[in-house]
DNA sequence: CTCTTTTTGAAATTGAATTTCAATTTCATT
DNA sequence: AATGAAATTGAAATTCAATTTCAAAAAGAG
Protein backbone atom coordinates (compact mmCIF):
# COMPACT_ATOMS: atom_id res chain seq x y z
CA UNK A 1 0.00 0.00 0.00
CA UNK A 2 1.26 3.71 -0.89
CA UNK A 3 1.65 6.08 1.62
CA UNK A 4 -0.70 8.36 0.37
CA UNK A 5 -3.53 5.71 0.21
CA UNK A 6 -3.16 4.78 3.66
CA UNK A 7 -3.54 8.43 4.55
CA UNK A 8 -6.41 8.88 2.75
CA UNK A 9 -8.20 5.86 4.10
CA UNK A 10 -7.02 7.11 7.91
CA UNK A 11 -8.57 10.09 6.90
CA UNK A 12 -11.59 9.01 5.67
CA UNK A 13 -12.04 7.18 8.97
CA UNK A 14 -11.78 10.43 11.14
CA UNK A 15 -7.93 9.31 12.50
CA UNK A 16 -5.01 11.20 12.23
CA UNK A 17 -2.38 9.87 10.41
CA UNK A 18 1.16 9.88 11.93
CA UNK A 19 4.35 8.39 11.54
CA UNK A 20 4.18 5.49 13.70
CA UNK A 21 1.34 4.38 11.90
CA UNK A 22 3.53 4.73 8.85
CA UNK A 23 5.98 3.27 9.88
CA UNK A 24 4.12 0.03 11.45
CA UNK A 25 1.97 -0.48 7.89
CA UNK A 26 5.07 -0.26 6.38
CA UNK A 27 6.81 -2.88 8.24
CA UNK A 28 3.89 -5.10 8.83
CA UNK A 29 2.99 -4.98 5.07
CA UNK A 30 6.59 -6.45 4.24
CA UNK A 31 6.38 -8.84 6.91
CA UNK A 32 6.46 -12.58 5.99
CA UNK A 33 2.87 -12.95 8.09
CA UNK A 34 1.81 -14.53 11.00
CA UNK A 35 4.08 -12.28 13.40
CA UNK A 36 3.24 -12.01 16.97
CA UNK A 37 2.49 -8.42 18.24
CA UNK A 38 6.33 -8.96 20.28
CA UNK A 39 7.51 -9.92 16.99
CA UNK A 40 6.64 -7.17 15.19
CA UNK A 41 7.29 -4.59 18.12
CA UNK A 42 10.72 -5.73 17.64
CA UNK A 43 11.22 -5.17 14.05
CA UNK A 44 9.33 -2.16 14.42
CA UNK A 45 12.07 -1.08 17.36
CA UNK A 46 14.77 -2.38 15.39
CA UNK A 47 14.14 0.81 13.15
CA UNK A 48 12.31 3.24 15.83
CA UNK A 49 12.99 2.08 18.65
CA UNK A 50 11.23 5.45 20.00
CA UNK A 51 7.98 3.80 18.93
CA UNK A 52 6.52 1.96 21.98
CA UNK A 53 4.72 -1.60 22.44
CA UNK A 54 1.25 -0.25 23.26
CA UNK A 55 1.54 2.15 19.44
CA UNK A 56 2.07 -1.73 17.83
CA UNK A 57 -0.78 -2.95 19.31
CA UNK A 58 -2.87 -0.39 18.78
CA UNK A 59 -1.89 0.23 15.40
CA UNK A 60 -2.72 -3.37 14.85
CA UNK A 61 -6.02 -3.57 16.00
CA UNK A 62 -6.48 -0.34 13.85
CA UNK A 63 -5.38 -2.38 10.66
CA UNK A 64 -7.39 -5.02 11.54
CA UNK A 65 -10.56 -2.48 11.95
CA UNK A 66 -9.99 -1.28 8.42
CA UNK A 67 -9.46 -4.93 6.90
CA UNK A 68 -5.82 -4.38 6.25
CA UNK A 69 -4.64 -7.62 9.14
CA UNK A 70 -5.95 -10.38 10.30
CA UNK A 71 -5.77 -11.79 13.93
CA UNK A 72 -5.28 -15.21 14.16
CA UNK A 73 -4.93 -17.88 17.39
CA UNK A 74 -3.45 -20.99 16.96
CA UNK A 75 -2.71 -23.93 19.30
CA UNK A 76 -0.10 -22.12 21.11
CA UNK A 77 -2.34 -19.41 22.19
CA UNK A 78 0.03 -16.72 20.69
CA UNK A 79 -2.34 -13.49 18.77
CA UNK A 80 -0.79 -13.43 15.18
CA UNK A 81 -1.47 -10.67 12.83
CA UNK A 82 -1.28 -11.40 9.08
CA UNK A 83 -1.28 -8.60 6.12
CA UNK A 84 -4.18 -9.25 4.76
CA UNK A 85 -3.03 -8.58 1.23
CA UNK A 86 -1.82 -12.44 0.99
CA UNK A 87 -5.54 -13.78 -0.92
CA UNK A 88 -8.80 -13.57 1.43
CA UNK A 89 -10.04 -16.39 2.71
CA UNK A 90 -7.13 -19.82 3.48
CA UNK A 91 -7.03 -22.19 6.13
CA UNK A 92 -3.51 -22.94 7.57
CA UNK A 93 -0.85 -25.42 7.92
CA UNK A 94 1.00 -25.72 11.08
CA UNK A 95 4.50 -27.51 11.21
CA UNK A 96 4.81 -29.30 14.69
CA UNK A 97 8.21 -29.38 14.07
CA UNK A 98 9.85 -26.32 12.71
CA UNK A 99 6.54 -24.23 13.49
CA UNK A 100 6.30 -23.37 9.66
CA UNK A 101 2.99 -22.06 8.74
CA UNK A 102 2.16 -22.74 5.11
CA UNK A 103 -1.69 -21.28 3.81
CA UNK A 104 -3.74 -23.01 1.49
CA UNK A 105 -7.20 -22.18 -0.11
CA UNK A 106 -9.61 -25.58 -1.01
CA UNK A 107 -12.87 -25.24 -2.32
CA UNK A 108 -13.65 -28.65 -1.73
CA UNK A 109 -13.34 -27.56 1.97
CA UNK A 110 -15.59 -24.81 1.92
CA UNK A 111 -18.34 -26.50 -0.02
CA UNK A 112 -18.16 -29.84 2.59
CA UNK A 113 -18.41 -27.27 5.65
CA UNK A 114 -21.57 -25.54 3.67
CA UNK A 115 -23.12 -29.30 3.65
CA UNK A 116 -21.88 -30.22 7.01
CA UNK A 117 -23.64 -26.61 8.33
CA UNK A 118 -26.85 -27.19 6.45
CA UNK A 119 -26.96 -31.07 7.54
CA UNK A 120 -27.34 -29.69 11.29
CA UNK A 121 -29.66 -26.42 10.15
CA UNK A 122 -26.65 -24.11 10.42
CA UNK A 123 -26.36 -20.85 8.53
CA UNK A 124 -21.85 -20.81 8.48
CA UNK A 125 -20.75 -17.56 8.59
CA UNK A 126 -17.13 -17.98 8.88
CA UNK A 127 -14.72 -21.15 10.37
CA UNK A 128 -11.43 -21.78 11.56
CA UNK A 129 -9.64 -25.08 9.93
CA UNK A 130 -5.71 -25.88 11.08
CA UNK A 131 -4.20 -28.94 10.38
CA UNK A 132 -0.99 -29.98 12.63
CA UNK A 133 1.59 -31.82 12.02
CA UNK A 134 5.15 -31.80 9.96
CA UNK A 135 6.12 -30.45 6.80
CA UNK A 136 8.16 -32.74 5.11
CA UNK A 137 12.10 -31.83 5.88
CA UNK A 138 10.89 -32.00 9.66
CA UNK A 139 8.77 -35.62 9.00
CA UNK A 140 12.33 -36.74 7.04
CA UNK A 141 14.08 -35.78 10.15
CA UNK A 142 12.05 -37.64 12.76
CA UNK A 143 12.15 -40.62 10.74
CA UNK A 144 15.68 -40.40 10.14
CA UNK A 145 16.38 -40.50 13.68
CA UNK A 146 13.93 -43.52 14.45
CA UNK A 147 15.47 -45.76 11.86
CA UNK A 148 16.12 -49.22 12.92
CA UNK A 149 13.95 -48.20 15.89
CA UNK B 1 -17.16 -44.06 35.34
CA UNK B 2 -16.91 -46.43 38.21
CA UNK B 3 -15.37 -44.89 41.22
CA UNK B 4 -13.49 -47.99 41.98
CA UNK B 5 -12.36 -47.73 37.72
CA UNK B 6 -10.68 -44.44 38.75
CA UNK B 7 -9.19 -45.32 41.64
CA UNK B 8 -7.86 -48.07 40.05
CA UNK B 9 -6.49 -45.94 37.10
CA UNK B 10 -5.73 -42.85 39.16
CA UNK B 11 -3.59 -45.57 41.47
CA UNK B 12 -1.67 -46.99 38.48
CA UNK B 13 -0.44 -43.81 38.05
CA UNK B 14 1.05 -43.77 41.41
CA UNK B 15 -1.14 -40.61 42.28
CA UNK B 16 -3.44 -40.65 45.10
CA UNK B 17 -7.18 -41.20 45.34
CA UNK B 18 -8.67 -38.47 46.74
CA UNK B 19 -12.50 -37.24 47.47
CA UNK B 20 -11.85 -34.12 45.55
CA UNK B 21 -10.31 -35.57 42.65
CA UNK B 22 -13.66 -38.09 42.79
CA UNK B 23 -16.26 -35.61 43.50
CA UNK B 24 -14.67 -33.32 40.52
CA UNK B 25 -14.64 -36.00 38.13
CA UNK B 26 -17.92 -37.47 39.00
CA UNK B 27 -19.60 -33.84 38.40
CA UNK B 28 -17.34 -33.56 35.47
CA UNK B 29 -18.49 -36.62 33.45
CA UNK B 30 -22.25 -36.17 33.89
CA UNK B 31 -21.72 -32.67 32.70
CA UNK B 32 -23.02 -31.51 29.23
CA UNK B 33 -19.18 -30.85 28.17
CA UNK B 34 -17.71 -27.45 27.00
CA UNK B 35 -17.63 -26.18 30.02
CA UNK B 36 -15.02 -23.54 31.29
CA UNK B 37 -13.60 -24.21 34.64
CA UNK B 38 -15.25 -21.41 36.23
CA UNK B 39 -18.52 -23.19 35.29
CA UNK B 40 -17.21 -26.53 36.68
CA UNK B 41 -15.64 -25.16 39.32
CA UNK B 42 -19.21 -23.22 40.41
CA UNK B 43 -20.94 -26.64 40.12
CA UNK B 44 -18.36 -28.42 42.18
CA UNK B 45 -18.30 -25.51 44.35
CA UNK B 46 -22.70 -26.15 44.62
CA UNK B 47 -22.02 -29.75 46.00
CA UNK B 48 -18.60 -29.20 48.07
CA UNK B 49 -17.55 -25.89 49.00
CA UNK B 50 -14.59 -26.40 50.16
CA UNK B 51 -13.09 -27.62 47.08
CA UNK B 52 -10.94 -25.01 45.90
CA UNK B 53 -10.51 -23.19 42.17
CA UNK B 54 -7.11 -24.69 41.98
CA UNK B 55 -7.74 -28.27 43.25
CA UNK B 56 -10.51 -28.35 40.24
CA UNK B 57 -7.91 -26.68 37.76
CA UNK B 58 -5.65 -29.12 38.12
CA UNK B 59 -7.77 -32.02 38.23
CA UNK B 60 -9.43 -30.96 35.06
CA UNK B 61 -5.37 -30.92 33.59
CA UNK B 62 -4.95 -34.58 35.47
CA UNK B 63 -7.99 -35.92 33.39
CA UNK B 64 -6.68 -34.82 30.29
CA UNK B 65 -3.32 -36.26 30.56
CA UNK B 66 -5.21 -39.53 31.48
CA UNK B 67 -7.20 -38.98 28.58
CA UNK B 68 -10.45 -38.48 29.99
CA UNK B 69 -10.71 -34.90 29.23
CA UNK B 70 -10.00 -32.88 26.70
CA UNK B 71 -9.29 -29.05 26.37
CA UNK B 72 -10.66 -27.06 23.63
CA UNK B 73 -10.15 -23.21 22.90
CA UNK B 74 -12.97 -22.07 20.50
CA UNK B 75 -13.08 -18.41 19.14
CA UNK B 76 -14.03 -16.74 22.19
CA UNK B 77 -10.96 -17.14 23.98
CA UNK B 78 -11.85 -19.10 27.12
CA UNK B 79 -10.27 -22.61 27.38
CA UNK B 80 -13.06 -25.25 27.82
CA UNK B 81 -13.71 -29.17 28.91
CA UNK B 82 -15.15 -31.99 27.38
CA UNK B 83 -15.51 -35.48 28.98
CA UNK B 84 -13.48 -37.76 26.33
CA UNK B 85 -16.49 -40.72 26.39
CA UNK B 86 -18.93 -38.49 23.98
CA UNK B 87 -17.35 -40.13 20.86
CA UNK B 88 -13.48 -40.03 20.08
CA UNK B 89 -13.00 -36.89 17.10
CA UNK B 90 -15.43 -34.87 16.27
CA UNK B 91 -15.43 -31.18 15.26
CA UNK B 92 -17.69 -28.54 16.26
CA UNK B 93 -20.31 -25.97 14.97
CA UNK B 94 -21.08 -22.75 17.31
CA UNK B 95 -23.56 -20.82 17.38
CA UNK B 96 -22.94 -17.07 17.27
CA UNK B 97 -26.47 -16.20 18.47
CA UNK B 98 -26.66 -18.42 21.69
CA UNK B 99 -23.40 -20.39 22.02
CA UNK B 100 -24.78 -23.44 21.69
CA UNK B 101 -21.96 -25.96 20.86
CA UNK B 102 -22.35 -29.02 18.54
CA UNK B 103 -20.40 -31.87 17.93
CA UNK B 104 -20.37 -33.49 14.08
CA UNK B 105 -17.93 -36.18 13.13
CA UNK B 106 -17.27 -36.14 8.73
CA UNK B 107 -15.32 -39.09 7.22
CA UNK B 108 -15.01 -36.68 4.33
CA UNK B 109 -13.82 -34.04 6.03
CA UNK B 110 -10.86 -36.14 7.15
CA UNK B 111 -10.26 -37.49 3.48
CA UNK B 112 -9.78 -34.06 2.19
CA UNK B 113 -7.67 -32.89 5.34
CA UNK B 114 -4.97 -35.86 4.36
CA UNK B 115 -5.07 -35.08 0.88
CA UNK B 116 -4.81 -31.12 1.31
CA UNK B 117 -1.52 -32.41 3.73
CA UNK B 118 -0.18 -34.53 1.28
CA UNK B 119 -0.11 -31.57 -1.15
CA UNK B 120 1.42 -29.76 0.35
CA UNK B 121 4.12 -32.89 1.75
CA UNK B 122 2.37 -32.83 5.27
CA UNK B 123 1.87 -35.44 7.34
CA UNK B 124 -1.04 -34.46 9.46
CA UNK B 125 -1.26 -35.56 13.28
CA UNK B 126 -4.08 -33.78 14.61
CA UNK B 127 -6.41 -30.99 13.57
CA UNK B 128 -8.75 -28.34 14.51
CA UNK B 129 -12.03 -27.40 12.77
CA UNK B 130 -15.02 -24.81 13.78
CA UNK B 131 -17.54 -23.56 12.20
CA UNK B 132 -19.18 -20.75 13.05
CA UNK B 133 -22.72 -19.59 12.31
CA UNK B 134 -26.35 -19.52 13.38
CA UNK B 135 -28.33 -22.69 14.83
CA UNK B 136 -31.94 -22.63 13.09
CA UNK B 137 -33.77 -20.92 15.45
CA UNK B 138 -31.00 -18.13 15.91
CA UNK B 139 -30.79 -18.04 12.37
CA UNK B 140 -35.20 -17.84 12.00
CA UNK B 141 -35.00 -15.13 14.81
CA UNK B 142 -32.71 -12.89 12.78
CA UNK B 143 -34.58 -12.99 9.39
CA UNK B 144 -38.01 -12.38 11.12
CA UNK B 145 -36.18 -9.30 12.43
CA UNK B 146 -35.14 -8.09 9.42
CA UNK B 147 -38.27 -8.77 7.56
CA UNK B 148 -39.51 -5.94 5.62
CA UNK B 149 -36.32 -4.39 6.43
C1' DC C 1 0.06 30.12 14.39
C1' DT C 2 -3.59 28.55 17.54
C1' DC C 3 -6.67 25.64 19.42
C1' DT C 4 -9.02 21.34 19.79
C1' DT C 5 -8.78 16.63 19.28
C1' DT C 6 -6.21 12.63 18.68
C1' DT C 7 -2.23 9.96 19.47
C1' DT C 8 1.65 8.37 21.93
C1' DG C 9 4.26 5.76 25.35
C1' DA C 10 5.24 4.40 29.96
C1' DA C 11 3.13 2.60 33.57
C1' DA C 12 -0.81 0.53 35.66
C1' DT C 13 -4.47 -2.76 35.41
C1' DT C 14 -6.89 -6.81 34.25
C1' DG C 15 -7.86 -11.57 34.08
C1' DA C 16 -6.93 -16.18 33.15
C1' DA C 17 -3.44 -19.67 33.77
C1' DT C 18 -0.11 -21.43 36.63
C1' DT C 19 2.98 -21.91 40.71
C1' DT C 20 4.17 -21.66 45.57
C1' DC C 21 4.06 -23.31 50.09
C1' DA C 22 2.39 -24.53 54.59
C1' DA C 23 -1.11 -27.47 56.29
C1' DT C 24 -3.59 -31.61 55.42
C1' DT C 25 -4.50 -36.13 53.64
C1' DT C 26 -3.42 -40.57 51.67
C1' DC C 27 -1.69 -45.02 52.03
C1' DA C 28 2.11 -48.36 52.49
C1' DT C 29 4.15 -50.14 56.36
C1' DT C 30 4.37 -51.21 61.08
C1' DA D 1 -4.96 -48.75 64.64
C1' DA D 2 -0.62 -45.90 64.65
C1' DT D 3 3.44 -44.03 61.94
C1' DG D 4 5.72 -41.46 58.55
C1' DA D 5 7.07 -40.43 53.84
C1' DA D 6 5.13 -38.63 49.83
C1' DA D 7 1.30 -36.58 47.48
C1' DT D 8 -2.49 -33.35 47.59
C1' DT D 9 -5.01 -29.37 48.85
C1' DG D 10 -6.32 -24.48 48.89
C1' DA D 11 -5.36 -19.72 49.52
C1' DA D 12 -2.41 -16.56 48.07
C1' DA D 13 1.18 -15.16 45.02
C1' DT D 14 3.02 -15.01 40.48
C1' DT D 15 3.19 -14.85 35.60
C1' DC D 16 2.27 -13.12 31.26
C1' DA D 17 -0.22 -11.37 27.51
C1' DA D 18 -3.89 -8.19 26.55
C1' DT D 19 -5.82 -3.95 27.51
C1' DT D 20 -6.54 0.61 29.75
C1' DT D 21 -5.09 4.91 31.89
C1' DC D 22 -3.30 9.39 31.75
C1' DA D 23 -0.20 13.20 31.11
C1' DA D 24 2.67 14.91 27.49
C1' DA D 25 3.29 15.40 22.51
C1' DA D 26 1.70 15.73 17.75
C1' DA D 27 -1.74 16.42 14.03
C1' DG D 28 -4.41 19.23 11.31
C1' DA D 29 -8.54 22.33 10.71
C1' DG D 30 -9.33 26.99 10.82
Amino acid sequence: MKPDRFKTLISEEGLKSTRQRAEILDIFLNSTGHKSLAEIHAWVAKMDPKIGYTTVYRTLKLLTRLGLAAERKFADGETRYEPTHEGTHHDHLICLGCGKIVEFEDDGLESLQDRIARGHGFKIFHHRMELYGYCGPCAHKKTSHRRKG
